[in-house]
DNA sequence: TCAATTAAACTAACTGGTTAGTTAAATAAT
DNA sequence: ATTATTTAACTAACCAGTTAGTTTAATTGA
């Protein structure tokens, strides 16, 4: 008789924890994050973690999970239904850049994840990485099927535009060293933007419109 | 003077035991590999890690340092140094990958140190990343002096070149779920290779040439 | 040639600090 | 009054690192 009963839905502590653990998560990994700071940092006695959450590994999952219903909720709104398909990626492109550049912790957590061989993580495989690739490579498709891309590999460019997005951001901590200036910063963060847009535009379609850069779309957030 | 046993420079036990250690840095992080599995891999016994290491840390810095040497000479070696830059270009992203393809822990482990924001790593972002970044602006920008690639930012478009061919290879473990094959199966990476190349032309290149697909470079290792 | 010598290479068992997870009791809320 | 929430203190397991001693092999000297 496990009564699920706990009233998780809103406890300020128990979001707090959520807020602490997804940061520490996200720094020093699962294996790497001590629960004593997390505990900490989230202003809450220890104890608390294992009340709302179980255990380590539930609240790691409960971080994950928090952060792709969040996602879900932005990339897969379809802005225009029956608009071109250049546009309806570029929205998509748009959208998913706005959620990496608004949940700087995302790219890491799941990274780390993506490169962890254990199948104990296979529900997210399934649950999320999943319908989001394919949701993907379907814009392209579409895009090549409509004659508006060049015939390239859906998959493959789905692994190129992807990686272009998440590395950027996953490697920002080291990559300021670098090239000596914060790349979260909002004016980096747009030129990174643009370059993106500008390099998907080149490499995918068959033409090279202007109008890619111009940015006009409802689909972005700010 | 000389008395005794004579040291050998690079016993058998220590390279197992960089080789195991390798393995486990690269699919559980510094934080989640234990020493105990590290030296029973190795066929060592746990001491022996302490007796030509030191310590985790230092056999985490060794295994990094280990492979950051191996790629410096593929990388750096310019195979024809008067060869117009889009061919440098290609040999380039070819040596690079073949690398990648070779090596398959050290994508995972240098994208493990990539993410961590502490500044006891800063020595790698200094002597290796710094350098290598460096080293593939420059040949973006030649390009574009040469009037063969667009004008684009080069530090924008190395980002984009270095996450489209390091994501695929750190997310191989997960991805092989997504789409039902194994990413790193000899079949799988030539694809990826050529659709790779294909993107970059296209994206780079004010032109297309025929000629990027074909393959007849001299730096081609295999 | 062959034992004595010396340093390198190795092993099994141990240690102590760390850390995930627990408990029992107190307080706040309904 | 009963349940939800919070706390300090506790415990058991884990795990990086150590230690004390053994084996192997190169070198020396008689």
């Amino acid at each position: 008789m496990k009564l699920g009963r706990r009233k998780v839905d809103n406890p300020a502590t128990a979001r707090r924890i959520l807020a602490a653990a997804e940061r520490h998560f996200a720094a020093q990994g699962m294996a790497g994050a001590r629960t004593d700071e997390i505990a900490a940092d989230a202003h809450a006695n220890k104890a608390m973690l294992y009340y709302y959450f179980g255990n380590k590994r539930r609240l790691h999952r409960a971080v994950l999970e928090n952060l792709f219903r969040q996602l879900s909720k932005v990339v897969y709104a379809p802005p225009a239904p029956d608009a071109p398909p250049r546009d309806r990626l570029r929205a998509w492109v748009n959208g998913y850049f706005d959620f990496l550049a608004t949940h700087p912790n995302y790219p890491r957590l799941v990274q780390r994840e993506a490169m962890d061989a254990t199948p104990k993580i296979e529900w997210i495989a399934r649950e999320y990485f999943q319908p989001f690739f394919k949701h993907l490579t379907g814009l392209i498709s579409d895009g090549i099927s409509a004659g508006e891309f060049r015939e390239v590999d859906p998959g493959q460019t789905a692994f190129t535009m992807l990686g272009a997005a998440a590395f950027y951001f996953a490697s920002a901590p080291v990559m300021r060293q670098i090239v000596g200036h914060d790349l979260l910063a909002p004016h980096a963060l747009e030129a990174r933007r643009l370059a993106l847009l500008d390099f998907i535009e080149h490499g995918l379609h068959r033409t090279h419109p202007k109008r890619m850069l111009e940015d006009p779309s409802p689909a972005r957030s700010r």
